[in-house]
DNA sequence: TAGTACTCGATTTTT
DNA sequence: TCGAGTACTA
């Protein structure tokens, strides 16, 4: 793409190292605040950038790789930036391109995942793994597992598949191969079994899962000397994006690359490594972040910088002072606070229903009043904790007849008919890949049934191979079922010897019956729409990506070494232009990836958007989790109850409370202009109706921020409705989108059936005549199996059964 | 081998 | 409640 010419004048040929020092100002570093500057015009070394929420974050990073590369500081190759998410390695490519005339392909921004996989494609030879290796991802690797269990007698019960996957995956995120976990009892043992099985198992078809992109580059950098010294040499600058949210292998691998280098005998340091993050954006604990890798940061490489970003470009002052005080009951922060230069804004709004079905058809009320008021509807948001709650709120939306997308749910490359012919073509390209043979060897259904993959399951398992070489020892009906599959599997490799992407997924849909048996299949209208589409996105890949295009060979050492000391000798100088994204070049050979192979590792890499309708004008409904990032004008954040949020599955320790806390936080910030925040004092979750107390997290908020729109604390029965919310009985209903009128004219606080006849309220307190004073944090259930969920200061909380236990009401 | 009945689980999720 | 996944039957 022609870069777009934003900083006229800006451009002096880059990397000859003979751009001017940023002395007369440079156009791009206009518009900067003093604390974005600071961080932009870091000199070289360490640094820790704290970005607050909307505080221009992704502009310093970008701006700081252009000024290094306008002055002459590093060169295209000298750069690693890297992200968690393709989205944001996209946009700071495509911002960087838009504010320099370079060509971005020569740096390496990317996922972690996606650079390790460079790494490997680059030295697969080095860490074992063949030329073509190819990716599982999470369903690919649970169904490995479960494969394995069955072949080796695994108890299912007792381990499930899941746990064990995610055994495995945590251990490789703590860095540790089977003989490095301790073991401690006979159950670990088991597991530790199981990992080093699957390890052999992947190993032997040549296919590797996600974190063990990440720790087998690890360690192919911490044993290789000469590969270490290259990259470190390499990369002068790393910058790192959402580093609260690194691993702890993660944060060991970026050591490697950044760690110091002798020189004439002596640890010289080197290079610059920029952490960009927020520890109080810090929500993926469960799944391995480490806010303390920012600690560690600080005092493992020296870091003599610490750069705080506060001002805040997003919000009004209101949503911030939320943001700011709620986030202020954390303990341990690095220390922040968001300050504005635009004004108050409006209050933030509060609301609290009697039913989640009277809380989603307030925000729909809501919501078309903001619509009419011209708000466009993809500028509205819905935040919840969990995906449960968005079926309430869908079928509101759905009955008002508001547009919405609901993100989240199955991606592109999940969908069954897309991974269906994604394992066609993976055999074509590796047919010992045996988690893609099983899955189409019988789809579509050949008559190769369940008892025959068994008995070739063990004949390969006792020769030592792949399911495809097995096939040659079957006999009968079966193998000749069986070897007619790998025929075809065979002839379709051959007949696409030479032929471009399109062609060969055209082919495969064809020969494989695919297409054939979704035509058939009276609901596969969208199957086939999806594999047109599958054709169509290998089509972009190709074009987009540029594969094939000034993919470089690059010159290789006599003895065909990987690397040596003199990078610039070897053909491997930074200045020099690298491979595209797909294009990682086998530093042994000089071979890139054939398109095919090349695609299945994007399609692995990036399971690409979900759901359709992306650009028709819609409300936007998501998790908080997933809201990260993002910004709207208007935010409604819903169900802030205690047990929903905080989950009741974090509030029982101190971590798990402040990560729900920061993920509030997260939440506020969504918001530029309007914020709704609402609870309901009941909720149909799990087919039971719960009773819940408002969340904690209102009484953390700044009462001058806030506008309560329903009385606080008021029985219902006070609150006088706006009578359109409560009289919708709305003619479009049916489908199963009913609405079982929960009026507000009437007193609900038990809404649906009679009032349980215990007299228990939530937020009472009772008298037990053991645990003594308690509070009533929950009800549920009715008649004889109504119980209550009641905080006794000195014993903890507990649920009682109220036809059992001896309460007495003493408030 | 396909279709149906039953069990089980149920925050958050990217790669 | 509801959905996915598994076990059982025709």
């Amino acid at each position: 793409m022609p870069p777009q010419d934003l900083f006229a004048g800006a451009s002096a040929p880059f990397g000859a190292g003979a751009a001017p020092a940023a002395d007369p100002p440079s156009p791009l570093l206009q518009h900067l605040n003093p604390e974005q500057l600071a961080a932009v015009t870091l000199p070289a070394g360490h640094a820790l950038i704290l970005a607050g929420a909307g505080s221009g974050k992704t502009r310093v990073l970008t701006t700081r790789i252009a000024w290094l590369l306008q002055t002459g500081q590093a060169s295209p190759g000298g750069i690693l930036a890297v992200t968690f998410t393709n989205k944001a390695a996209k946009e700071m490519v495509a911002r960087l391109s838009a504010m320099l005339p370079i060509n971005v392909r020569g740096m390496w921004i990317g996922t972690f995942h996606g650079l390790c996989n460079r790494l490997l494609r680059a030295h697969h030879k080095l860490v074992g793994l063949p030329s073509t290796f190819q990716i599982l991802d999470t369903q690919d690797q649970l169904s490995a597992v479960k494969r394995l269990c069955k072949q080796h007698g695994v108890d299912e019960e007792r381990f499930p598949p899941k746990q064990l996957t995610w055994f495995i995956a945590g251990c490789k995120e703590e860095g540790m191969r089977p003989q490095d976990v301790p073991v401690r009892d006979p159950e670990t043992q088991k597991k530790v079994e199981v990992y080093q099985l699957y390890e052999q198992q992947c190993q032997r078809e040549g296919v590797v899962d996600f974190a063990e992109l990440m720790l087998r580059s690890y360690e192919l950098l911490r044993d290789n000397d000469a590969v270490r010294a290259h990259y470190q040499r390499r990369f002068s600058h790393i910058l790192v994006d959402e580093f609260q949210d690194t691993n702890r292998l993660q944060y060991a691998w970026l050591k490697q690359l950044a760690g110091d280098v002798e020189e004439g005998g002596r640890l010289a340091p080197r290079g610059s490594v920029i952490a960009v993050g927020d520890d109080d954006q810090s929500i993926y604990a469960f799944r391995g972040a480490r806010v303390g890798n920012m600690q560690d940061f600080m005092r493992e490489f020296g870091v003599q910088r610490t750069i705080k970003l506060e001002e805040n470009y997003r919000s009004f002052s209101n949503i911030l002072d939320c943001a700011n005080a709620l986030i202020s009951h954390n303990q341990g922060r690095l220390g922040k606070n968001l300050r504005t230069q635009q004004g108050p804004g409006e209050p933030v709004r509060v609301q609290e229903s009697p039913t989640d079905l009277a809380e989603a058809q307030w925000m729909v009320e809501e919501i078309k009043h903001l619509v009419r008021e011209d708000v466009p509807r993809r500028e509205i948001a819905v935040l919840y904790r969990s995906n449960a709650q968005s079926r309430v709120i869908e079928s509101q939306l759905f009955n008002a007849g508001v547009p919405y997308r609901v993100y989240g749910g199955l991606r592109f490359f999940e969908r069954a008919e897309i991974k269906h012919a994604l394992a066609y073509l993976r055999l074509l390209e590796n047919p010992h890949d045996d988690t893609s043979f099983l899955r189409v060897v019988n789809f579509p259904p050949r008559g190769i049934g369940a008892r025959t993959l068994e008995q070739l399951q063990d004949a390969a398992r006792g020769a030592g191979c792949s399911l495809h070489d097995a096939v040659s020892t079957m006999t009968g009906r079966a193998g000749a079922n069986l070897s007619a599959f790998v025929a075809l599997i065979d002839v379709l490799r051959e007949g696409t010897q030479g032929q471009n992407l399109r062609g060969i997924i055209g082919q495969m849909l064809q020969a494989s019956g695919l297409v054939e048996h979704y035509r058939n299949d009276k609901e596969g209208a969208d199957r086939l729409e999806n594999l047109d589409e599958l054709v169509n996105a290998a089509e972009s890949f190709v074009t987009q990506e540029g594969f094939g295009r000034d993919a470089v060979a690059l010159p290789l050492d006599e003895q065909g070494a990987p690397l040596t000391q003199s990078p610039a000798s070897q053909g491997l100088d930074p200045n020099l232009p690298l491979a595209a994204p797909g294009e990682m070049i086998d530093q042994d050979t000089g071979e890139t990836l054939s398109p095919l192979a090349a695609f299945l590792t994007h399609a692995a890499l990036e399971a690409g958007d979900n759901q359709a309708q992306a650009g028709q004008d819609a409300v936007q409904l998501m998790t908080v989790h997933a809201s990260k990032g993002l910004e709207f004008d208007c935010v409604f954040i819903g169900g802030l109850e205690e047990g929903l949020f905080p989950h009741e599955n974090a509030m029982s320790d101190a971590a798990g409370l402040e990560e729900e806390r920061r993920l509030m936080y997260v939440a506020i910030t969504r918001a530029r202009k309007r914020l709704y925040i609402s609870h309901s004092q009941t909720r149909l979750l799990h087919g039971q109706t719960r009773y819940n107390v408002r969340s904690r997290f209102f009484d953390e908020l700044p009462e001058e921020a806030l506008k309560w729109l329903t009385p606080r604390n008021a029985g219902f029965g006070l609150f006088a409705p706006d009578p359109i919310a409560a009289h919708r009985g709305n003619a479009r209903a049916g489908r199963g989108f009913d609405m079982k009128s929960a009026s507000f004219a009437n007193p609900p606080v038990p809404p649906r059936k009679a009032a349980p006849g215990h007299g228990l309220r939530v937020g009472l307190t009772v008298f037990h005549t053991k645990f003594g004073e308690g509070k009533v944090l929950a009800i549920e259930g009715a008649g004889d199996d109504a119980r209550a969920q009641i905080h006794f200061p000195r014993h903890g909380t507990k649920w009682l059964a109220l036809g059992v236990a001896k309460l007495t009401v003493v408030e």
